[in-house]
DNA sequence: TAGACGTGGCC
DNA sequence: TGGCCAAGTCT
């Protein structure tokens, strides 16, 4: 276990990649960074790290924002719910905690979006304490490690998982040694074509041993997604460079608390584009025919769209339905699903 | 526990 | 091209 330490700590000094959080220990920016690379792939973060930490340098900063600001910073993103929580969680450290992000791991576990993995990156990463982390990342580098062949997902696989990292945390720089486990995973013990030539850990791994690297880890089925089939209606008011979009905000999961064009499923029939502005409560004239099609996949739903041009006459707005200049656009959160539907409207006039 | 929850890149 | 994958969390 100390070899393997050794080894991998070792490696991680001459191979760790220079990222913008690896330049900082501020608890608050690990914190940013971790939820923001949930699921995401680091290339994609660095912008947005960037631009939100600049934007909400300190925990107060962010706790004073407004959602509509916030979420502005998370647009094209994704996993939308990650931003309300973050700032959820935030107003709660500065409440609670004088806006210091709370040493003490039991505490920064009650945080909103804060589960058990993020909640081991920052204490070992930014408080310098022995907690385990186990993501995508250290599953694969684990399971080839010891030769783990149950199937990822399970009770039994994922308290192994967490057994054996908690295993290796403990000892000199465990923020080091976590971020070792997934720099390893994130470009050599990789998912697809894994570079077994250059890893420092080899020697000890079972499964290279064994000739079965690329059948590590086992991972669960997963189905294909569905397809629902949706109108959108992108519904303008003015012309010229006076025109505006109106838009719409629901507390669904799906892109809760985003703006974007009414929208409702389709029944066959054809009157749906005229039952989303409604619904909206916009009144507007109806092109005859979708001046689109569109289709955008998501993990679990394949969305296929019809989309609709309207003309708006000026309406009330209100909490749930505005009308957007394209600079106004900005300053909210707008889903890329949203920019390719007001780009397919009008592909002069918006880039998806 | 399984499914919801975005997006983009890769082969 | 369609499926898989990427530093998960919540319900």
């Amino acid at each position: 276990m100390a070899g393997l330490r050794h080894e991998l700590l070792r490696w991680y000094d001459q191979a760790a990649r220079d990222l913008p959080w690896r330049r900082t220990r501020d608890p608050y920016a690990i914190w940013v960074s971790e939820v923001m690379l949930q699921q995401t792939r680091v290339e994609t973060v660095i912008p947005y790290y960037e631009r939100f930490l600049k934007r909400f340098p300190t925990p107060a900063t962010l706790a004073a924002a407004d959602e509509d600001a916030v979420l502005s910073h998370w647009s094209g993103l994704g996993y939308y719910r990650r931003a309300r929580l973050l700032h959820a969680g935030v107003r709660e450290v500065v409440e609670r905690y004088g806006g210091r992000v709370p040493e003490s791991a039991e505490d920064r576990r009650a945080l909103p979006g804060v589960g058990r993995y993020t909640a081991g990156a920052i204490g070992s990463i930014a408080f310098d304490k022995p907690e385990p982390v186990v993501d995508g990342n250290v599953t694969r580098v684990l399971a080839r490690l010891f030769g783990i062949d149950t199937p990822v997902g399970t009770a039994a696989t994922t308290q192994r998982l967490w057994d054996e990292a908690a295993r290796l945390v403990p000892g000199e720089r465990p923020g080091a040694l976590n971020q070792a486990l997934m720099e390893l995973g994130a470009t050599v013990c990789t998912a697809q074509s894994p570079r077994c030539g250059a890893c420092p850990v080899a020697a000890d791994c079972v499964a290279h041993r064994r000739g079965v690297v690329d059948a590590l880890p086992v991972a669960r089925a997963r189905k294909a997604p569905g397809a629902i089939a949706l109108v959108a209606v992108v519904a303008t008011s003015g012309k010229g460079r006076h025109r505006s979009v109106w838009l719409v905000r629901s507390e669904a999961r799906l892109f809760g608390g985003l703006w974007g064009v009414p929208m409702v499923q389709r029944n066959g029939c054809g009157g749906d584009a005229r039952a989303a502005l409604r619904e909206a409560g916009i009144s507007a004239r109806l092109a005859p025919e979708p001046a689109a099609r569109v289709e955008h996949v998501l993990t679990h739903r394949r969305l296929r769209l019809e989309v609709f041009r309207a003309t708006a006459a000026r309406a009330e707005e209100s909490d749930t339905r505005r009308c957007f200049t394209d600079a106004a656009l900005e300053e909210v959160g707008v889903s890329t699903l949203t920019r390719r539907l007001l780009a397919a409207a009008s592909p002069s006039r918006y880039t998806a």
